[in-house]
DNA sequence: GTGAAAGCGCTAACAG
DNA sequence: CTGTTAGCGCTTTCAC
């Protein structure tokens, strides 16, 4: 191992110690194909023998790239860290920065004070190399901020007005069709929905996804039926207890965290799952797995998604191209207990 | 708003416009007191109607301070986004980062293989200006890998080798020892616990609490009501199976995760929650809220944990001060339902 | 395949 | 209070 000393090693230093020029170190550290085997063994012993590294803030100044990827939640993003689905999505974002030599800068939105001293970070060029961004509703003044910027980025989900944006997201319309199909299949009549925000593409699409499975086996879509929550526990609860009047059957709830809420509201009146009512949520988050009963839900891979979302934006880094990109994920129907399928 | 263009202004520009030296503009930048008011709103103006932003890396070579701090969660704390703690805890260290106008770098290890990548950058000065390290078990490798480096530190959480190095934590003795005294005034006999891991301060520090309670009531410690888990929710499911042979009628469980799996195990048995069994929990997240019923616990100001390490963080690195600092939260106890005191 | 030289945009003495 | 002058440590033409 290197000594680890308050004196920084530079560039300088290793080519004197591997007698060469200071560019020749520089080949060899940024795999230039212009260094002679013998050279390159060389200087790379040294490098390793006194534990040298580069300076990160020299290189960004030199190169115009600072290797930092942000990774941005808007303020309307509010339930931010309550629910489960960020922290995980942040692993995978997490998880490729290291994997591709990028640091990762965390940008979390709580007051139009925050937006007004970070956003000019954000969107200038020369702060961040690009930035992901959790979808949100259209009016968030994060996506006037990206459009009016000229740094590279990537969506986390669909937004609203994304027109022309690159993203990664699942396929919320078709991860909903199956829940609710798979609700009638099992026979299941009176079957509501706990919608998401209708001001998000993930709430419209899972609401959509409902309406169309029913319309495809030939039922009427009973707005009675329908509530809508926020993907907030207490959103859910609530939702619940407006829909229970209406004596469902079976309720497709848009988020797990939301499913857990209308569930509570559900086994209070005294009702059974899945017995007088089938749940079915939506993301497969841990506490899905450990409620009682454990909660049939369909899967979307977040940490995948997260991962997607940094190789896209290195892409786009990377190769300059500007055409928007996207990738859809699918996503799984997992049956546990409360769907009533065993 | 200042046009937002591909080409950068630079100071050099800035200064040209305000008709003073690039020296002056930094100085105004810099908040410098040796310029003269006028001079300074000159230039404050320009920079506001260009919309001029340092280039972050120019600064960070030239000043040798990155305004980079780095979050650090060890590989030993697997649990991470499973456990809502440390995503709360996150959002307080992004929302100080902000306000100190510090950009947060976000670590989370998996793999010796990120270790290896990564320790390096941590602990060299130069790419970051301190860290906040969770704590965790001794022998974690991070721990040799800061000590050994030279960068300013701060320990989220007291860890079991820590002396010498500053820390935030709460008094989690003092803590449990509320947690298990309030149960002992409620009239129970016979009071478990669910201890976390005995090789994190948290673990043991909890578990003191709750034996030091006991015996200042002059109760007797029994082994076989002692039970240990890892703070996740199936290891206090599985100590809770195991505790309930012992017939105790209270338990105090070292983290609110935990005491959801106890929870679910108890009811499973048929039991009821407090009638036969009272429980309080550790934490106050949001899942102790809106089980059921609702869970008595000891709350602790996660948040104000984030907040307080970066401001200490900053302390350090300002003032250059050695000495290692530490600060230690209260408690608080949170009445809820399943302790039955009303 | 290698080295010399010119910056990248900023800060920080040092003069004045 | 203000300007001049050196760098900070690296990348990147451009010669050789």
């Amino acid at each position: 191992m290197g000594a680890e000393k308050n004196y920084r090693l530079t560039l300088e230093d290793v080519a004197r110690l591997s007698e060469v020029s200071r560019s020749t170190v520089s080949r060899v550290i940024n795999n230039h194909p212009n260094v002679s085997q013998e050279v390159r063994q060389r200087v790379l012993k040294v490098i390793q023998e006194t534990g040298y590294l580069p300076h990160l803030a020299a290189r960004s100044l030199a190169s115009q790239r600072s290797r930092i990827l942000g990774l941005v939640f808007p303020r309307s993003v509010a339930a931010f860290f309550a629910d489960p689905y960020f922290p995980r999505f942040t692993q995978g974002v997490a998880q490729a920065c290291n994997q591709n030599d990028y640091t990762l800068s965390l940008f979390i939105f709580y007051s139009p004070e925050d937006e007004r001293k970070l956003f000019p970070r954000i969107s200038h060029r020369g702060h961040l190399d690009g930035v992901i961004v959790q979808a949100t509703t259209a009016n968030d003044p994060i996506f006037s901020t990206i459009r009016n910027g000229s740094i590279p980025c990537v969506f986390a989900g669909r937004a609203p007005n994304s027109k022309g944006f690159s993203f990664v997201d699942v396929d919320n319309e078709t991860g909903a069709y199956t829940a609710v199909s798979h609700l009638l299949q099992l026979g299941r009549k009176r079957i509501a929905t706990i919608t998401g925000p209708l001001d998000q593409t993930a709430g419209m699409d899972r609401k959509q996804g409902y309406i169309k499975a029913l319309q495809d086996r030939g039922r009427i879509v009973e707005n009675e039926l329908i509530a809508s929550g926020d993907f907030s526990r207490i959103s859910g609860y609530n939702a619940a207890r407006a829909l229970l009047p209406q004596s469902p059957d079976a309720i497709f709830v848009a988020s797990d965290v939301m499913a857990l809420g209308a569930l509570q509201a559900i086994q209070e009146e005294g009702l059974k799952v899945p017995d007088d009512i089938a749940i079915v949520g939506f993301d497969d988050l841990p506490p899905a797995r450990s409620s009682s009963p454990p909660l049939s839900t369909i899967r979307q891979p977040i940490m995948r998604l997260g991962v997607k979302a940094v190789e896209m934006l290195l892409d786009i880094i990377e190769s300059g191209n500007q055409s928007p990109q996207r990738m859809i994920f699918d996503t799984e129907l997992v049956i546990r207990e409360s769907c009533g399928s065993n």
